[in-house]
DNA sequence: TAGATTGTTAATCGATTAACAATC
DNA sequence: TAGATTGTTAATCGATTAACAATC
């Protein structure tokens, strides 16, 4: 069976659809049209049962969509049913940060390990886990079978871990480090969170408005 | 004279140019063409020349860009040349590991004040500033003439807050809070960054490629 | 001058929206 | 059954890529 490439476009909504179902859910919504949510969400009805339509038919003609059934597919479809064993690498401000955001935990992300080349850090606990030396990372990544590195790290020092990790075993890089991480093995999946150009768009808009 | 509004598209794409750029110029790289540059950043030639003519003609034909002259020219357009006098509102993990995260001010968003409803935070000081309480943030604003404000609150209490900072004469909000919010000022800007949204594309990607 | 490369128009591609038959 | 709303095809719109004359 030949599985039709889902675009990018469609892949970056699904989050959202997920938010606004969790919402709903909290507050006891038990059934929504595509077009109560399309208001609800500032998006046309059309896009929406057409993106969906992409992972397959979770609706009911004359009824609309059942919200927990719904979140829960979406769920589905984004692997959130799985749980990833995570480090960070880079205990700074934002990879510890990052250690006490509890939302990641209740998503399936759990933080299992911290990792830092400065000496000063290295033995400082944050939410219990123990910051350890670079060196450690291949031997922990292994023995605990990590899935996912989220990459809070200076540019200069990010094309390298970026380098290790994938050699160590890792499925995907979370990169908060400012530069567009460019790996080898394909199978490896990047994320980038550029912190900076959004809040440069931010900055854009800002003066257009004025 | 009208102004063709110019697509996001191409909006989010300058802070990558800029970004690129940039490093040309540390590694003092003065000229370069579309061509080369399409190469490094994978992306085409014609989308860059497409995407700089929507501001003007910065090149020069037989030559390329002068690295230094379009980087400059970038920065003016994303509004880089002003100070943006920033607060931080939610001074929790997110919002301290931003106030020490020293890039912003290297571009212009100086990090003016900090506020948080606990009052277990409200006292601390962060990278010499000192927590206040959110019963001052009116005052604060008006008297240090705050363009922008980092939303780093829970989603319960960002739309209320929001709602505020916009009545108090804010420009623009960067929003850290999972939610979409809703201002009723078109003149103030908001810019999301919804991180668990990220991560869960992550996670669809990852899903994909095992 | 010859070669290189832009700025820009035209062609293509993909994504979004509209429309409607199917059906709950 | 009648009304509502989906799933899906067709139409439209916008963004990307290709092509090339202009020109440094």
């Amino acid at each position: 069976m030949i599985q039709k490439k889902i675009s990018t476009a469609v892949i970056k909504r699904l989050p959202k659809y997920y938010r606004y179902l969790g919402d709903l859910l909290e507050n006891d919504v038990v059934r929504i049209s595509s077009k109560e949510l399309s208001h609800r969400m500032g998006v046309t009805a059309s896009q929406i049962r057409q993106d969906l339509n992409n992972f397959g038919g979770f609706g009911q003609q004359g009824y609309g969509y059942n919200v927990e059934y719904l979140y829960n597919a979406i769920g589905k479809i984004l692997g959130l049913e799985n749980k990833y064993n995570t480090i960070i690498v880079g205990a700074g401000n934002l990879g510890q940060a990052l250690a006490n955001y509890t939302n990641f935990d209740k998503r399936g992300f759990e933080v299992k390990g911290l990792f830092d080349v400065n000496p000063r850090l290295v033995g400082i606990t944050v939410r219990g886990i123990e910051i350890k030396d670079l060196d450690e990372l291949e031997e922990f990544i292994k023995v605990n079978r990590i899935d996912l590195a989220i990459l809070t790290l200076p540019k200069q020092k990010a094309p390298k871990v970026a380098n290790d990790l994938v050699n160590y075993g890792i499925k995907g890089i979370w990169n908060f480090a400012p530069i567009d991480l460019k790996l080898t093995n394909k199978n490896v999946v990047v994320e980038n969170v550029h912190l900076l150009d959004s809040l440069m768009t931010l900055s854009y808009n800002i003066k257009e408005t004025i």
